[in-house]
DNA sequence: CGATTAATTGAACCTGGTCAATCGGAGTGG
DNA sequence: CCACTCCGATTGACCAGGTTCAATTAATCG
């Protein structure tokens, strides 16, 4: 079945802060299944109050915001080791939806098991605040990226966040990744068209600094990229895993 | 020397939840004193490992980011109630700065007594995740807004969040309330140039819809404001106060 | 009173958006 | 197996929302 912690895919990789016996005894006790969905499937929905949190155990997907006009953002994009839910967990409401972009499996805690988990593990919860202070840091980036970068800068910044995101989940082969995203999620994340994303993906292309097309991105000169992104890159940084 | 809580003049504002006797005598613990800072003040530093955390008690600044090319991303504009330095105390590192844009008043708490704090108030704990789960929320709306949303659009978002943050802290009087911040603020926080930002808000004056100027801000009908924004407008909500 | 900062306005220009057509691959029904 | 459709990627032509440059005004300050 695939339910016992212990045996859990992702705690030994070294994005994530290992983990006590203990603390995977403990996470035990309050996982209530695993769920597994389709590519599209929308597994969150925004304005939901959903009775669920998810840590994403394998597959991706994104999360977006529908507008009042009919546009819509794509907030971030959802890896392995993901916490999800925290917003309907906490506000009782969320604020964007997560899509399934492939198959993915998850691990599901009850939302009606929040406050005791909260309360009788004071470390995993601090966990808790540090994954959403984490994301917190991430939002702020990707504004700052939509916000003053040009569509090149801010195309190269989001091919080197995630090559930078697959490397430390070990989905790195070869300078080659698996992108399930389309060119219009990525034109939607970054605030641009998705012709003038597909024309700045071309061009990236004929620069040799990073190639995206059949769902496989290659990247060969990180240090390169990040120059055209005009951002540093981000030492390798363990997370808290829920 | 306003350094009683019972006297603190936000806890019983109506923008926040209503804390205990109990909560107030806990926080009274951990407060180790009061910050004052003229306008202009950089409160905290992107990049740095501030030793301390504050709550706002009043006054207004914002937080923003400074990219490698020179460019600068507000990411949002600070009110009194506002927790700051979480990622300092979670992560080690501040993602962006917080400068005064009027003289502040802080409640000051230790960073060394984060862990201590946490660990013995799980209740409590549960508000400082509620406030980053908010901040998430938040920075979400602002990113669709910066990533999808026309000039007109957004410049009327950002004039509607305003109002509606200063109505929860009761700032507004006869429809109007101060705003201290600059044109350059406001164009960095959403992305566009001073000149478009000055040219789309001379627009809303003359449309009637809000006017800026003189570090105020007045706004007659809020429901003709969303709907030019193409928002819906927030329905006033609690908040914790640390 | 010169210096600095914020707001304002006009004009030229350009990055990126919109429109439209094409192509290839995957799935579906006959 | 073919015709048809749907979806994502791609490309060219045209256009506009917003940027950049530049100059002016007004207020504040030492």
């Amino acid at each position: 079945m695939g339910i016992d912690c212990r045996y859990c895919p992702l705690h030994k990789k070294d994005a994530f802060v290992t983990m006590t016996r203990e603390e995977l005894e403990f996470m035990q006790k309050f996982k209530v299944g695993e769920l597994s969905v389709d590519p599209g499937t929308t597994i969150l929905m925004q304005g939901s109050n959903s009775p669920q949190l998810y840590t994403v155990l394998s597959g991706m997907g994104i999360r977006h915001k529908s507008l009042d006009n009919g546009e819509r953002q794509v907030i971030n994009f959802v890896f392995p080791g993901d916490f999800m839910g925290l917003q309907a967990g906490m506000l009782g409401e969320m604020g964007h939806s997560v899509e399934a972009r492939t198959h993915m499996r998850m691990c599901v805690f009850n939302r009606s098991d929040f406050w005791t988990f909260f309360r009788s593990n004071p470390s995993r919860a601090f966990d808790i605040t540090w994954l959403a202070a984490i994301e917190e840091h991430f939002l702020g980036e990707t504004l700052a990226t939509v916000g003053q970068r040009t569509a090149l800068q801010a195309v190269s910044w989001a091919m080197l966040k995630f090559f930078e995101r697959g490397m430390g989940l070990g989905l790195v082969t070869n300078n080659t990744m698996t992108l399930p995203f389309t060119q219009r999620d990525l034109a939607d994340a970054l605030g641009l068209s998705l012709v003038h994303t597909n024309k700045t993906l071309a061009k990236l292309r004929d620069q040799q600094l990073a190639s995206w097309s059949d769902q496989v991105l290659q990247v060969n000169d990180l240090d390169k990229l990040a120059d055209v992104a005009e951002t540093e890159r981000s030492k390798p940084a363990k997370r808290p895993l829920m």
